[in-house]
DNA sequence: AAACCTATATAGCCATACTATGTAAATCAG
DNA sequence: CTGATTTACATAGTATGGCTATATAGGTTT
């Protein structure tokens, strides 16, 4: 386990949860990162069931039948009765749902633009490729589609 | 406001949430990112008063007051009455809070080793740059030292 | 001295996260 | 087919991190 990549994996995390923290105040937490951490898989993985939902959230499946629930209520996603499987549900998001995602989307970039503001184009273009770097490794897709 | 770089902070904020799940799952949330995240930045940035310690945290100072007490009962901190202010602390950690850091640090890239474990020599140099952007523009110094 | 600001502690509330458990359907083995 | 086992989701209980509101008291300014 070579140093230099232990150190990048520590850097990285501590990074990462520095920026949440910086996002939450930013934006004041107005939608909590659950929320839209939800929908957001629900959006690119399409309507999946509660089970899969939680891995895909990586939480509990507990902790997300709460969430759904919550969802449901706000009418951010509905649910549909699985026809393979009569104890499952597919949790899917509405139209509402896809709007509020995209509503904070759009109130968290005007939010971290100013923190970010000085960002050359190399520097974007560096975390753009670690995004996508990032993406690839915590994908939320765990089998083939 | 460019679209593109909406975009790619949306995404970052995505995928640096993502990650912090993804750590919290595999290390079985042993050590909560709150307690960790505020020994990480008195190791960096020294002793520092609650008040300031929670900005520097993204907390508010109620949270990070009850967080400092839990810390101080483990004797991860300690307290140093500041001598230039007889309402305020400056809050320390102890050898043995810098070790319980360490000994975090290495679980956590242990942890996730295996998710990166297929990282290319570029990809690493990538997250790394990556993260040097991210530490400058996430900076808990607030003034100057 | 009074007004205002600042530092920290306490109180109350909410949501997210976990583990444990329960109910019921689905699958597997004999 | 029957019983055992596994799986899917819901419920219950707990801990904790986060917030806002407020209180106490020291420090600074007018």
């Amino acid at each position: 386990m070579p140093t230099e990549r232990s150190r990048l994996l520590e850097d990285l995390i501590v990074s990462a949860h520095r920026l949440t923290r910086v996002a939450a105040q930013l934006t004041g937490s107005t939608t909590p990162a659950a929320v839209w951490r939800t929908l957001s898989i629900l959006t690119t993985d399409g309507s999946l069931r509660v089970g899969d939902l939680a891995r895909a959230s990586r939480v509990t499946q507990p902790t997300m039948t709460k969430l759904v629930q919550h969802l449901a209520e706000e009418e951010l996603v509905y649910r549909i009765a699985d026809v393979d499987d009569s104890r499952a549900w597919l949790i899917a998001i509405t139209p509402k749902g896809t709007t509020a995602l995209e509503n904070w989307r759009r109130e968290l970039a005007e939010a971290l633009s100013p923190v970010f503001a000085d960002l050359t184009d190399d520097e974007s273009t560096i975390l753009e490729k670690a995004v996508a770097i990032l993406q690839v490794h915590t994908s939320t897709t765990r089998k083939a589609a």
